[in-house]
DNA sequence: ACTGAATGTCATTTG
DNA sequence: AGCAAATGACATTCA
């Protein structure tokens, strides 16, 4: 299999090869702004340096194997090779790229690419013939069109008619000859039952999901990226809104503990200075600690952004893994784990909207922290939040009522008890449409994590634990786009000879099994061909002209192993489909009975009626040829009838080969689903525990403020203020008052003994 | 002899 | 209505 992963590894070496050169000579001239050189270098990148390459490679693969190149295949390796190379472009950060263009770029390729797609979206990707003959002259408007267009030239036109002379004319007549070399390399149908079969294929994808993520790698891990980053931001604006609350609340409570009256509104300026102190002081504040939330203007957040934007748009099979391992390139201080960046920094975005003053504490912190440990599952039917959301349990309880008091009552020996109830209130309840009761456990662990001083390597190594134990996972993660892919996707993609590999494996099983037809056929003393006609001849001239007619037949792959009809299926594909089996069963006649229970019952049936054609003729010729060769040949009742139990049960063989196929094709787009979900939950799951551990780390910091605050109140005699027996409460105008705790269970403030101002 | 996977076949449904 | 494909169910084969 010469034409195999190998040539197209190969390939790939050179195309990138040159295409590199040819970038890195125009970057050695004066220009380094390759922002004004955007579209000559999509041009260049895409087009004629991808059809130069394409073109040579066409000529060196005919050389080395004499195979046609399958120019879809082409188109596909090139999309993906422009991404690549993008990337790669994208990579030399001392480039200074306008990223808002390349942006605006890339996203114009997605959104062309998608556009194009229709009706079958993996039609760019899957390079189907409709992409190279339904529109030819829109392949210029398209982001990777050149690709298409040129590596089409080149490989069809270059090594057929090197010099024409109008282009249009050109352009036809090479779209002519790529139905031409449909057609001399298979089936005279292919034209129109190709593209009825990738027509209904391309519906097949439209109208099922599970196909279209399956067989489109690239596409697939976008639809998963943007999937999973729709749910994040779906979860997080719903994170948001109640943010909003929880800011209030949080705001709330805090004046609740430090005020007497209801104040609903924040005070802009506290007499004591707290909340600049909160914000001001770097020993105290929580400003630092929320930076990494708040600060959106940090550009390397924005470059970071892009990145992962743009990788998940050019590197979709690598995301998973390289980004989640740091392995992406760090343009900021801030680490990057994958997606959950954009989720992160969604959150950013959103609070850094909020007034600076707020200190939002997020749902997932506040409720989160609200939880009462374990939660049993009587708990989940009681839970009123209905089907969609979840009480999560989370160690946040613990943390909470243990690690804080520990923190304030340790520390400062002091505890606040106003405080810590009116921050830590015991009923919230976390909506979490997102995470499923599967992950109660996981998140017990990591709560069990959390409290151990989790982090997010270790939330890593988690994710890589999910991930590896699903035990799901198989190689189909990498699948798609792979050599294992295409044995799950066979059916599906080999109907449109995406895969050269295969469509070099079945052409020659497809040379095969014609020649040995052909042998049948044409040798009347052999076998139990009784009746050998030049109607016979005619028809297989018509039909069986050419070996490679298999190459483009979309059931051959199954009629690959029809070839083995007659044969034991335990044959190896290199062996299997040898030439000797098929001659020793004609050429030598009289040992059938050794190997005629290796024959199909068929074929037996057929050679004890006399049947004068081969069982595959039977079974693969069109229906109106096939209803001629009945009529022409006078057959008898019995051979009849046979014929067409022979014609039923291949074509019902085949089909059941299909539906074999596809089922495995759906049990493994579930798979990956499955696989998909998990990598999900473990960025939810890490993200969770950043987002607690920023909780507690805040609420430490609140707790020492207080305290702070506390030391520096006395009473009129200058003696220090117990904290157990006074309240700070924020009073209008921004006054901070200070409030008895007689009783200590009343929150109803007494008196309000003395203004203080402090800082 | 038993078992499970792969494949073939039939009946029926679906497009 | 007729046909081919798809599919569920069962049978057969084989390692």
């Amino acid at each position: 299999m010469p034409s195999g992963p190998a040539m197209v590894y190969l390939k790939k070496y050179f195309t990138e090869g040159l295409i590199q050169v040819a970038i890195l000579l125009s970057l050695v001239g004066d220009k380094v702004d390759v922002g004004t050189y955007l579209p000559p270098w999509h041009g260049m990148i895409l087009g004629p340096t991808s059809a130069l390459t394409q073109a040579q490679l066409h000529n060196l693969r005919n050389h080395l194997d004499g195979q046609d190149v399958n120019p879809k295949a082409v188109d596909l390796e090139g999309f993906f090779t422009a991404r690549r190379l993008l990337g790669w472009v994208r990579s030399l950060d001392h480039l200074q790229l306008p990223s808002s263009e390349l942006e605006t770029w890339l996203v114009r390729r997605e959104a062309d690419a998608m556009t194009m797609g229709t009706p079958g979206q993996s039609a760019p990707l899957d390079g189907g013939p409709g992409g190279l003959e339904d529109h030819p002259g829109e392949s210029l408007e398209l982001g990777y069109g050149p690709i298409r267009e040129n590596s089409v030239d080149a490989m069809v036109a270059t090594p057929r008619r090197g010099q024409e002379e109008d282009e249009e004319e050109l352009f036809k007549e090479d779209t002519e000859n790529n139905l031409l070399e449909y057609s001399d390399n298979g089936y005279y149908e292919r034209p129109e039952r190709a593209q009825e079969d990738d027509r209904r294929e391309n519906e097949e994808l439209v109208g099922d999901p599970r196909r279209e993520s399956w067989r489109d790698g690239g596409r697939n891990y976008d639809l998963t990226n943007r999937e999973l980053a729709d749910d994040l931001s779906d979860q997080f604006e719903s994170l948001e809104a109640q943010s909003s609350m929880s800011l209030q609340e949080c705001l709330q409570l805090w004046e609740g503990t430090f005020s007497f009256g209801e104040e609903p509104e924040c005070p802009d300026s506290v007499d004591l200075g707290l909340r600049q102190a909160l914000t001001e002081d770097p020993s105290l504040a929580v400003g630092p600690l929320l930076s990494p939330l708040l600060s959106r203007e940090d550009p390397s957040l924005d470059m970071e952004q892009q990145w992962q934007d743009i990788l998940a748009i050019m590197e979709p099979e690598d995301m998973d893994v390289d980004i989640s391992r740091g392995d992406v390139p760090q343009f900021g201080s801030t680490q990057s784990y994958g997606l959950i960046d954009h989720v992160h920094q969604d959150v950013s975005l959103h609070q850094a909207i909020l007034p600076e003053n707020s200190y939002s504490f997020s749902p997932s912190f506040e409720d989160s922290v609200h939880l009462e440990a374990p939660l049993r599952p009587s708990q989940l039917s009681q839970s009123p939040s209905g089907p969609n959301t979840l009480p999560l349990t989370l160690g946040s309880s613990y943390l909470i009522e243990n690690e804080l008091p520990l923190a304030v009552n340790g520390s400062f020996g002091n505890p606040i008890p106003s405080l810590q109830s009116s921050l830590f209130p015991e009923d919230a309840v976390l909506p979490a449409p997102l995470l499923e009761d599967v992950l109660l456990d996981e998140i017990s662990f990591l709560t069990l994590a959390l409290e151990e001083g989790f982090n997010p390597t270790q939330a890593s190594e988690l994710e890589e634990e999910l991930d590896s134990d699903s035990g799901l996972s198989l190689n189909f993660s990498h699948s798609p786009a792979s050599p294992t892919g295409s044995e799950a996707s066979s059916y599906s993609s080999s109907s449109s000879s995406s895969s050269s590999s295969e469509s070099s494996v079945f052409s020659d099983e497809g040379a095969m099994g014609y020649n040995s037809d052909v042998d049948a056929i044409l040798e009347p003393e052999e076998g139990a061909v009784g009746g050998y006609t030049p109607e016979v001849s005619k028809m297989c001239s018509t039909s069986y002209q050419k070996p490679d007619r298999f190459n483009t037949l979309p059931w051959l792959e199954h009629v690959g192993h029809d070839h083995t009809y007659h044969q034991p299926k335990a044959n190896s594909p290199t062996q299997g489909k040898s030439l000797k089996p098929q001659k020793s069963r004609y050429s030598k006649p009289y040992q059938r009975d050794i190997s005629d229970k290796l024959w199909g019952r068929d074929e037996r049936r057929a050679r004890a009626l006399k049947i004068p054609f081969s069982n595959d003729l039977i079974v693969n010729l069109p229906v109106e040829e096939f209803n001629e060769l009945l009529t022409k040949h006078g057959l008898t009742e019995a051979q009849l009838n046979l014929i067409r139990d022979i014609r039923r049960r291949g074509k019902n063989k085949m089909a059941a080969q299909n539906c074999r196929r596809r089922k495995l094709d759906i049990l493994f787009g579930l798979e990956e689903g499955v696989d998909g979900l998990r990598r999900q939950k473990a960025r939810l799951l890490k993200e969770q525990a950043e987002n607690l551990r920023s909780m507690r780390e805040m609420k430490h910091r609140i707790s020492v403020l207080y305290q702070e605050v506390f030391s520096h109140l006395q009473d009129e005699q200058g003696r220090p203020l117990p904290s157990t027996d006074y309240t700070l409460q924020f009073g209008s105008n921004g006054r901070v008052l200070l409030a008895t705790n007689r009783g200590s269970t009343s929150e109803q403030p007494k008196a309000h003994k003395k203004q203080d101002r402090k800082k």
